[in-house]
DNA sequence: CTTGTTAAGTTCCATTTTGGAACCTATATT
DNA sequence: AATATAGGTTCCAAAATGGAACTTAACAAG
C-alpha cells in the first residue's frame, strides 16, 4: 500500500491520519487555532517554503477543514479559518500538547497552560467516559465492532489490509 | 526552518509532532495499540516497505516510545511493545479516531466502538476539565504562559520562530 | 506616469525521502 | 543439502521537499 491509499482504509485513525498525518499539516492547524491565519504569517512562523504551505492549505481546503475568508477588501487578501470540522480537531491538538508537556519538556513544565473559562481553573484536560465520567486509560477500554465496519463487511468493501487488521483485532481466523 | 528542526521548538505540539507527525508513524503506533507488534505483521498490515518500517521503528526506539521484547527464544525474534511513554499516546489515538468517526465515515457510523470496562457502556471518550469535569470545547479554553516558557525566556532559549509564535499568542509587540 | 512595496502565490532545479525489488543472515525444518 | 521464515539491508528509480528567483494584483509615493 502506498501512502496515498491510506485514505481508503476503514479505520478512522487511518483515514484521519491520511489527511493530517504528514509533515507540516499538524503544525499549520496548530497555528490556525492560535489565530495565525494569514498565509505569510503562517509561512514565517513555521519557516516552511511557500509552495509547501500552498500545497498543505489546498489539501485542508479540499477536505473542508479550512475556508478562505476575505479580510482585506481593497487588496483582496484572504485568511484561512477553521470550519466546524476543523475546529473539532481542537481535542487532537490539546491531547498532543498534553503528551508533549508530560514527556518532552525536560522537567521545565508546560510552556503554555490551559485555563477553563467556565471555572477559572487550570483545565488540565483529560479523556473521560461520557457515560460514567471516569478518566480513561489505555487498559480501561475494550473494542467492539461498530455499525461502520458491519456495513462494510455486508457490502464486501473490505480490502486486504483492512482484513488483516480486523482479523487481528477481533480474532478472526487468518487464511 | 527545515522539518528536522521542529524538535527544537518550545511548543509541545510542535515537539510531539516532530516525532510522530510524519507519514506512517501514527499508523504504526495505532497497530501497536491493537497488539500488532511483530515486524512482519506490521509491515504486511500497512503495506509499508521494510526499510521504511525499520526507519520508523528505530526512531520510536530512540525516543523510548517502544522497546523490543524477545518473544521467541529459539529464533531470537523480537516484538515491538509500547513503553509507558508510548502507552500514554492512547489519548491521541482515541481522539484522532473519534474525529475520524464523526467526519470521515460517510454516515456509516464508527467502524469500531470503545467499551468502558468499568461501567460496561459505550465510552464515547470526551475531553473534560480535570477541575470541574465539564466537557471542553475549543472556545471554553484560554491560554496563559506556563513555567516552561518562562524559564526559556529567562535563559534566552527562544529562537526566532518561537518568538514570532508567542508574540502572536500573547500579544507581544512585533519588531 | 514610473517606480516601489506587499501578500500571496508559481516556477525551476537540487536535495532528501519514499517505494519496489532483490539480496542477506541466522535459525530451524525436510 | 536444499528450503523456509522473520527481520532486516542494499540498490536504484520515483516522489516529496527546500531554496531561490520570478509573477501577479493591488495600491502608494514621488
Amino acid at each position: 500500500m502506498r501512502w496515498e491509499d491510506t485514505c481508503n482504509q476503514t479505520c478512522s485513525v487511518a483515514r484521519a491520519t491520511s489527511i493530517f498525518g504528514d509533515r507540516w499539516t499538524l503544525l499549520v492547524l496548530r497555528l490556525l487555532f492560535l489565530k495565525v491565519t494569514k498565509f505569510s504569517d503562517i509561512q514565517q512562523t513555521l519557516g516552511i517554503t511557500k509552495h509547501r504551505l500552498t500545497d498543505r492549505l489546498n489539501r485542508l481546503l479540499e477536505e473542508e477543514i479550512v475556508y478562505k475568508h476575505l479580510y482585506d477588501e481593497t487588496y483582496k487578501r484572504y485568511e484561512y479559518r477553521l470550519t466546524e470540522k476543523g475546529i473539532d480537531l481542537y481535542a487532537v491538538m490539546i491531547v498532543i500538547g498534553q503528551w508533549g508537556d508530560k514527556w518532552l519538556t525536560d522537567g521545565d513544565g508546560a510552556p503554555v497552560e490551559y485555563v477553563h473559562k467556565n471555572c477559572g481553573q487550570n483545565a488540565n484536560p483529560a479523556l473521560t467516559c461520557s457515560c460514567c465520567g471516569e478518566k480513561l486509560t489505555a487498559s480501561s477500554l475494550s473494542l467492539r465492532m461498530g455499525s461502520g465496519l458491519q456495513k462494510k463487511l455486508e457490502n464486501e468493501e473490505i480490502n486486504k489490509f483492512d482484513e488483516k487488521l480486523y482479523a487481528n483485532v477481533f480474532g478472526w481466523e487468518k487464511k
